[in-house]
DNA sequence: TAGATTGTTAATCGATTAACAATC
DNA sequence: TAGATTGTTAATCGATTAACAATC
């Protein structure tokens, strides 16, 4: 099925679906069925057969869902049966922390360079990597064919960054600073604002 | 309009509008427009009306919105017109980065402690914090009615962790551990995770 | 076979949008 | 007054769910 027929809020599921069939993976089951996927994740039962049957029957019937194959299924449809090559823009805190966390390769991603425009930050060890010099972006974006960044750096820098990017040919940013990005409509952006989560949490309290 | 008569789509929608409109604010805005709003936040600008419009009207026909008035309002509806103490679980990368985040205060949060289990942090600091052991959480959530936590632990200690928060009272979770938790009905979680994120995007690209 | 669970259809439900009277 | 923009209604659109035949 052509891939824009795929409403978004069926793909914004596929990764929370591929989680939790990793998770049941490392609890050593091979089977699971539409029902307890949905019991783990708080959805119903059909939604999560709807969902998959955008992209095909993965299932039988009587029986549910081999873990492993749906696995390998999920990936490929989100383009994650591959490792995509990421840069990382900033290296304070938070740059550090993500360049230092273990979980990004087994699912689809490998932090290939951090930068900074700090000095003193450029050229130490953070983790695997030396942070480099914002000025070297361009070269390895294009040596590498980089698509994918994370933006790690102040609200005040974030936009002339993120501009940069956009201009250096990235299509996918996961945005960690507090501002509403302006791009293109063909460059996707993720936010990441724990403000937004509490503030959104707060209603409720 | 009473509470769970909103949709939780339009609650998710108002920390944003929150955050443009800080934002206009610091361009010296005085006056926005639900269409100003909306081309800026990529809506449209019946929906910001429309979500508006279930917690009254706080517009001026041919006028628009007084940007510091809808900001008090906003604040108001979503209980940030207030400081809620905030406990920080986990003294490694991300929750050094969190304490460091000097954002919170503003939007109506403050990190009060942090706790590890790790006897080589506790007692060190962090930002204007000291490492605490995880022994004292009790205590502090009980003598400061802590009801929001960041969780900012490894996965494995995620679940027992959260069960632990549950028990305390604690009311609002933000989780950054890569997995699903699970909580009574009365409790809310706000997940962060940027794998998440890439893999979404990573299916656009 | 009996029991279980998928994939799919049609019905329901809910969110978004278009349109406009009200009014600043 | 003329122009602009709100708040709200009704229509549209799209997502979720219920139900069940198919079938393992």
């Amino acid at each position: 099925m052509s891939q824009d027929q795929v409403p978004e809020i069926v793909v914004d599921r596929l990764p929370l679906y591929l989680r939790m069939l990793e998770f049941l993976k490392k609890e050593d089951k091979a089977i699971t069925s539409s029902q307890e996927l949905a019991d783990r994740l708080g959805l119903s039962s059909a939604q999560i057969r709807k969902d998959l049957s955008y992209f095909g029957g993965f299932g039988k019937q009587g029986t549910g869902y081999a873990i492993d194959y749906l696995i390998k299924q999920l990936r490929q449809i989100l383009h994650v049966d591959r490792v995509w090559d990421v840069a990382l823009i900033g290296a304070g805190d938070l740059g550090r922390a993500l360049a230092h966390y273990q979980g990004f390769e087994q699912q689809g991603f490998r932090l290939v360079a951090i930068f900074d425009n700090a000095p003193k930050k450029i050229g130490t060890a953070v983790g695997d990597l030396h942070v480099q010099d914002m000025a070297e972006l361009p070269r390895l974006v294009r040596e590498k064919t980089i698509r994918v960044a994370i933006l790690a750096v102040p609200a005040d820098a974030a936009a002339t960054v993120a501009a940069k990017l956009v201009e250096l040919g990235i299509c996918a940013i996961l945005n960690y600073a507090p501002i509403t990005l302006n791009v293109p409509p063909n460059v996707r952006v993720y936010h990441i604002d724990p403000v937004i989560g509490l503030q959104n949490m707060a209603y409720y309290l």
